[in-house]
DNA sequence: ATCCTATATTGGACTAAGTCCAAGTCAAGA
DNA sequence: TCTTGACTTGGACTTAGTCCAATATAGGAT
């Protein structure tokens, strides 16, 4: 995590107490929060942080590349800080709960030869959908 | 397409003006629009049809899972009226082409039952990215 | 053919998610 | 400690979509 913020430093970013505090609480996460989530919890460490200083952070650390943009549904988008390991999520159709989720196959392997229509398929990213236990409890 | 406004007769569908001009819209070309532009191009037909048609009647294709409703990058969604069987897409990540696959294996079944933290997983959405031919070769 | 009513449509107000900007603040190099 | 350009801020604005009460109408009943 300070791994985090030296690399940002290195990259030559001013280190402020918003960018620390967005830092911290995208570390070690294994639910992905969307950006009113990320600022609702940067609230309770420097209240005084705005939104717009959010929007601003995260999309720097996606354009770095130490954080990953994850969009589903047409709802907020979600930011998921294990950008360096390949993995797929997992989504609730009712609140929109993301959770990490590791597969026992492949996905490139479902995808036949004859299908690929001459792309060199390099990546592919696998969303699943369902209810999580609070929201089935719920309905 | 008359075939579309028949099975949805059968479901006990009032088939309005809106409905029809909307169906045949959607009929039209094999782009996917965005509610607006599918608002735009019934406009054209029929001057007096609101948004709010557009979007309860995009709404109720994709509930009878006739019309497949697909998000891209956050941005308003698209509605893909080619959703006969359920496939997955491809994309150029250079140039942006997507097309319909399908797979030979269910990606369900890629998920074990330790991997769904107590949800009731009932979809999955895979995404194959790479280079199409003509990227591959510009590149 | 006309009536009836559940269903569909409408405009406009409202919400959610995010962008943009001018003015003020501050990290860190000199 | 000074300076300055990068960073932050609140609020206005935008885009995409939802919600609602009032109104209109498709299609079965008579």
């Amino acid at each position: 995590m300070s791994d985090l913020l030296q690399r940002l430093r290195d990259r030559g970013w001013r280190l402020t107490a918003q960018r620390r505090v967005i830092a911290e609480v995208l570390d070690g996460e294994h639910v992905h929060y969307t950006a009113d989530e990320v600022h609702a919890r940067a609230v309770e460490r420097l209240p005084e942080i705005s939104r717009a200083s959010v929007y601003n952070t995260l999309g720097e650390l996606v354009a770095l590349g130490e954080v990953m943009e994850v969009t589903t549904d047409g709802r907020a988008k979600r930011y998921d800080p294990n950008a360096h390991h390949p993995h797929q999520h997992l989504v609730c159709s009712g609140c929109g709960t993301m959770r990490d989720v590791r597969l026992t196959e492949d996905p490139l392997r479902a995808l036949p030869e004859g299908e690929r229509f001459g792309f060199t398929v390099s990546e592919v990213a696998v969303t699943y959908y369902g209810r999580c236990p609070e929201c089935a409890a719920r309905s």
